[in-house]
RNA sequence: GGAGAGGUGGCCGAGUGGCCGAAGGCAACGGUUUGCUAAACCGUCGUAGGGACAAAAUCUCUACCGAGGGUUCAAAUCCCUCCCUCUCCGCCA
């Protein structure tokens, strides 16, 4: 969500930093319909006024014993006339709100130019891509036959795009979430929440999943309740219409959650594996700070989504998104791509980004500038996340890049600790 | 699911049709007093959207008493719907 007052006077500055993002807005209709809102807020108010006095009059000739017919006639005309305007108010309001939530946050000025994945910058690289005597094996087929890894049982009991983990394989997906978030409570200062992953429609327009996308979500048929695709997005909203004192900041919150996508539109696409699923985990860092740190704080989160992969051993690479492969809401994202050896390639592991105030501005949430002070105005937080990391997708790493010659997989050095001192995963 | 009680400013809490953006208290902030701390006293003390002013200070208008409708010249107050919280009962992990 945007100022409208900014867009207004900013017009030339926002049309050519959306243009980055190649996507058109009506601007024509959303200047008309300001016009519109702002001459009729203007009249309404007058009225209003009006009225107000009349009812006065008429409350002060009462007490006068004095008649009041004529004030009372007078005002029930301009009654009428507010009821009209106001309507028409409200239809403007509606329709402008509406536009306004579906136009996407303006790129950060360091963001390249670029309308694909394919114009993406690399940042930097980190890591030694391991070599194989043989092909290596995609994660499925070394799951599957180690018998971690169960696609036809998911299959049978829910559909595609579903996984069955059991033995070594489940439990190494919990050592992964305890891993996780006992590094990022206890070493990079995060606070650890376990929300609700059922979230009413409110919430989803406050991270900016709702109004524009709704078809990526699943939602219950009997309720109006969405199942989250990220915890992001009750993370984020936890301060939702909240404000917060400047002596808090930053707040930085962690949780894993299952995460839910309908994934429309990506027919085809990894049909195999645990990379595109309708439901997996995902470790979720969010951070809410001040206007001036935020570019600072979605280094510092970058680096501790990193950190996990550097314990793991896993070689990855950081690209900046440019403006047009970036999500709706974001103005900057970095993500993490994790090397897949059966794929020759690096794959999106997470995703950080800053959202400066688009997030806080539909979600209002807002700081005190200045502690108590007098002077003191609310000001709009900058929101930001990173995942960290996706567990499933670390899991395919993990199988991948650890595979042994002899079908077994390596159990990376960190995780030891957590899944009994165990080293290695052998054939159950 | 059934029965009942509630939702008022940062917090507590008064207010059952007009003079209520809302008493009183607490907290907070500024000040006076004080050797220091405390106390006492005085003052300030919500958010948002318009307008006036070149702009700031300031002034002014409008909206907001859980949300949305309705009644009325006039609604925190009356009516309806919904949401949430609490208590009791039932059910349940």
């Amino acid at each position: 969500m945007h100022d409208l007052k900014y867009l207004r006077d900013n017009l030339d500055l926002v049309r050519t930093s959306l243009e980055r993002r190649g996507r058109d807005v009506p601007w024509d209709t959303i200047q008309k319909l300001s016009e519109e809102r702002r001459t009729l807020t203007t009249q309404v108010e007058q009225l209003r006024h009006e009225l107000k006095k009349g009812s006065d009059d008429v409350a002060q000739r009462r007490r006068a014993k004095l008649p009041a017919d004529e004030a009372i006639e007078a005002m029930k005309q301009v009654g009428e006339r507010i009821k009209e305007i106001d309507g028409r108010l409200r239809d403007t309001e509606e329709t402008l709100n509406g536009l306004a939530l579906c136009i996407p946050n303006l790129p950060h000025h360091t963001v390249p130019q670029g309308t694909d994945s394919t114009q993406n910058v690399e940042v930097r690289r980190w890591g030694t891509i391991p070599s194989f005597s043989s092909p290596p094996k995609p994660h499925w087929e070394i799951g599957e036959a180690l018998g971690i890894l169960d696609f036809d049982q998911a299959a049978k009991i829910a559909g595609a795009r579903f996984a069955v983990l059991s033995g070594a394989g489940a439990k190494m997906e919990r050592a992964l979430i305890d891993y996780m978030l006992d590094l990022h409570t206890t070493q990079h200062g995060y606070r650890e929440i376990l929300s609700p992953v059922l979230v009413n429609r409110q919430t989803m327009t406050g991270t900016g999943q709702l109004p524009k996308f709704e078809e990526d979500l699943f939602r219950l048929r009997d309720e109006d309740w969405f199942l989250i695709p990220t915890a992001e997005v009750p993370l984020t909203n936890l301060h939702r219409e909240e404000i917060l004192s400047e002596d808090r900041l930053p707040i930085r919150y962690t949780a894993c959650t299952p995460c839910f996508r309908r994934e429309a539109g990506s027919y085809g696409r990894d049909t195999r594996g645990l990379i595109r699923l309708h439901q997996f985990n995902k470790v979720e860092l969010v951070a809410f700070t001040t206007p001036d740190c935020s570019y600072d704080e979605l280094e510092r989160l970058t680096g501790h989504a990193e950190s996990i992969l550097q314990n793991l051993n896993l070689p990855y690479r950081v690209v900046t998104l440019c403006a047009g492969d970036m999500g709706f809401s974001s103005a900057k994202t970095y993500d993490l791509e994790v090397w897949l050896p059966s794929q020759g390639q690096y794959r999106e592991i997470s995703s950080c980004s800053n959202f400066e105030s688009f997030q806080a501005r539909r979600a209002n949430i807002r700081y005190r500038v200045g502690g108590g002070k007098k002077e003191a105005k609310p000001d709009f937080v900058h929101t930001l996340n990173g995942s960290g990391l996706a567990v499933g997708r670390t899991l395919v790493a993990i199988l991948e890049n650890y595979q042994q010659p002899d079908g077994s997989v390596l159990i990376p050095e960190a995780l030891r600790p957590y899944m009994g001192g165990k080293e290695r995963i052998v054939k159950e």
